[in-house]
DNA sequence: AGTTATCCGGAACCTGGTTCCGCTACCAGG
DNA sequence: CCTGGTAGCGGAACCAGGTTCCGGATAACT
């Protein structure tokens, strides 16, 4: 049981900085599928070295935005003690999600890929969100503002695919997310 | 001027009519982006034949699916004529369009691919359906059934992209789109 | 049957992801 | 400081799938 916890060399680490700093540029310039090669000459290393640190895209991914993900997630909460109702709460939770969401290009496609590889990426974000998002809808649901036994699992798949090319001229995936939280409203 | 239409020749409308097959069931086998070689090795021809005759994956998507595309138009117009409402033709009429996607592995992610490939997909679809959707909607806005001002487009834009990953388990597409629908109705 | 425009097949090429292994350079112990 | 051993690196090589291209086959016409 000999253990050697050998510190961990200090290139590793720098060159893990460095490639979540590449990544980020990569991402907004060129979406999150952005070229692995690409990624790994920002960042001023081999692409073997990616794979190392980030043995799929998910990883990278989630690792890039996990700060606004939990900030993301921290809000909830916050919303629901401060707004005048749980249904506004929602709603103002919902928008932050689709602002992340609509501001990293492809995300929202890459978020839905049912690819393997970005299982990872899928089921943080979802056990990261789904909960919150959760809490809310039984909240609006007790205050009798929405009909009770809406998944938020589905909504949040729903509002995900929303926001697929929202970048696109003639198309606004806000007011397709408003409609569905207006849906939501008990008639 | 001497126009000399020399008739087409029949080992092409044979090869045509083969890959329209062979695309038909390599899409419902492996969904609409199955691997082009695979195609072609089903209708027994070279790869490049089917460049020839489908210069895009689009163009061959479009011909496969024309006909039902087609009914799908047609049907507009006939259920506002038999519907008890203005918002219940939108409704059914939504639902065929769900119906079309939901069943087509892989069609509503290749509907919304902004890749310009796909330009042609998006096109067809879009100026066949967008029309009708629109009529729907402005019968039921005169109606006072929902607020007006509701873009066809982007209605139908949403709706595909809530039709994306249909099938997978824990989604439910048609409860999102029957949220959006509701949600369409004036308050 | 001969001529020719048309069409075909599939090898070759390109792009982008993934793997693998010889070499580098960092850490630790003397 | 020097040195051995190993964690970690780079990037060439490989794979998959889409796209192009051209020598050769073949149907249409005379």
């Amino acid at each position: 049981m000999a253990d050697t916890p050998r510190k961990r060399r200090s290139d590793s680490r720098r060159n893990e900085e460095a490639l979540l700093e590449a990544a980020a540029a990569a991402f907004v310039a060129s979406g999150v599928d952005a070229p692995v090669r690409d990624i790994a000459a920002r960042a001023g290393v081999g692409v073997g070295t990616i794979y190392r640190h980030f043995p799929t895209r998910a990883d990278l991914i989630v690792a890039v935005y996990r700060h606004q993900v939990e900030a993301c997630a921290e809000a909830g909460p916050a919303l629901l003690a401060s707004s005048p109702s749980p249904h506004a709460a929602l709603a103002a939770w919902i928008d932050l999600f689709v602002d992340f969401l609509v501001t990293k290009h492809g995300l929202a496609e890459a978020m839905r890929s049912d690819d393997s590889g970005f299982q990872t990426l899928h089921s943080y974000f979802l056990q990261r969100l789904v909960p919150v998002c959760a809490r809310l809808l039984e909240a609006a649901a007790d205050a009798g503002e929405i009909a009770p036994g809406m998944d938020a699992l589905v909504l949040m798949h729903g509002v995900g695919n929303l926001c697929i090319g929202a970048s696109t001229p003639g198309y606004d995936a806000r007011r397709m997310v408003h409609l569905v939280v207006d849906g939501l409203r008990r008639p």
